[in-house]
DNA sequence: TCTAACCTGATC
DNA sequence: GATCAGGTTAGA
């Protein structure tokens, strides 16, 4: 299940391999996964390829006559060059005929993922990207403060609300919350500058660390050319449940926040509550020092 | 804030 | 044969 890192690593595989090629034609073989914005009629094809954005998880591939292939994989979309060797994968739904006789394929057993191919929208001005909140890998913790800091929400679904911060999933809040030692259902206004600041730690060290390590291969993932990634061995949290705790060996615990299967230590993540002239906040315990 | 919907494959 | 997995959106 691709997050950030898992598209930072498609992103800079397709940077290279798409180096100096134009894109000369679009198959669409299953209705609704592929759009196009105004529409297809419009597209200016051929055209080269200038180069792979990325914001969150969304992946953007830019090209000549300002047009913008957007591709979000969801859950379990997948790109790949299909060739001799290995043919075209089941449930590949749309092809990208490429200049130089490669063609790189889109496949989604699931069909959650999405791809739009915007025509003569600046590249600032494309609206799916610009509804995203800041990327969670190139924030400032101050910015990260500022985010977290007014809002009454739980931290968990906050993290993972895209329009907040762009780019975290399930996996990757489970590990960054754990690292921190805050409790999923902590409320965000009621955490302290210091572990903010820790939280944001917790979420760069988790991210770049994924990264290095070519992303998190859970059931579907594979790199872009097909390799899994091996961040999934330093797990510490996220599909543990059960097992010891890596901090003080207590038993790992899985449960629900906002719908979403949670692993979390409850030894390690206590709620904190926030103090208010010398009186805990409708009956809830103090804060104590972090 | 919550639920359902979108989907298939893996697993129980 | 039922359940679960999870990113996102729409709608209550």
């Amino acid at each position: 299940m691709p997050e950030l890192p898992e598209v930072e690593s498609v992103r800079k595989s397709l940077e290279i391999s798409l180096e100096d090629v134009g894109l000369a034609r679009i198959d669409s073989l299953f209705p609704g996964v592929l759009t196009f914005c105004p529409t297809l009629a419009e597209a200016r094809l051929p055209a080269k390829f200038l180069g792979a954005d990325r914001r969150g998880k969304m992946l953007a591939l830019r090209f000549q006559g300002e047009q913008t292939l957007l591709v979000h994989l969801r859950m379990t979309g997948r790109l790949y060059f299909p060739n001799a060797e290995a043919p075209l994968l089941p449930h590949t739904h749309v092809l990208l005929h490429l200049d130089d006789q490669r063609t790189l394929a889109f496949c989604d057993p699931r069909r959650f993922g999405r791809l739009v191919w915007h025509v003569g929208t600046p590249f600032d001005r494309i609206p799916e990207l610009n509804r995203l909140g800041p990327d969670a890998l190139s924030l400032s913790s101050k910015v990260f403060f500022q985010l977290l800091k007014p809002r009454n929400r739980m931290i968990k679904p906050l993290l993972l609300d895209q329009i907040v911060l762009s780019g975290l999933g399930n996996i990757y809040v489970d590990e960054s919350l754990f690292r921190a030692g805050i409790h999923p259902k902590q409320i965000s206004a009621d955490l302290s500058r210091k572990r903010i600041d820790l939280l944001w730690e917790s979420v760069m060290e988790v991210l770049q660390k994924a990264i290095e390590n070519g992303g998190s291969t859970i059931r579907d993932f594979v790199g872009f050319s097909g390799e899994a990634g091996n961040y999934q061995k330093h797990h510490s949290v996220y599909g543990r449940a059960g097992l010891e705790c890596v901090k003080c060996g207590g038993t790992l615990r899985r449960t629900l926040v906002a719908q979403r299967g949670t692993t979390y230590c409850p030894h390690c993540q206590r709620m904190r509550y926030r103090r208010t002239k010398g009186k805990a906040i409708r009956g809830r315990r103090v804060e104590t020092s972090p």
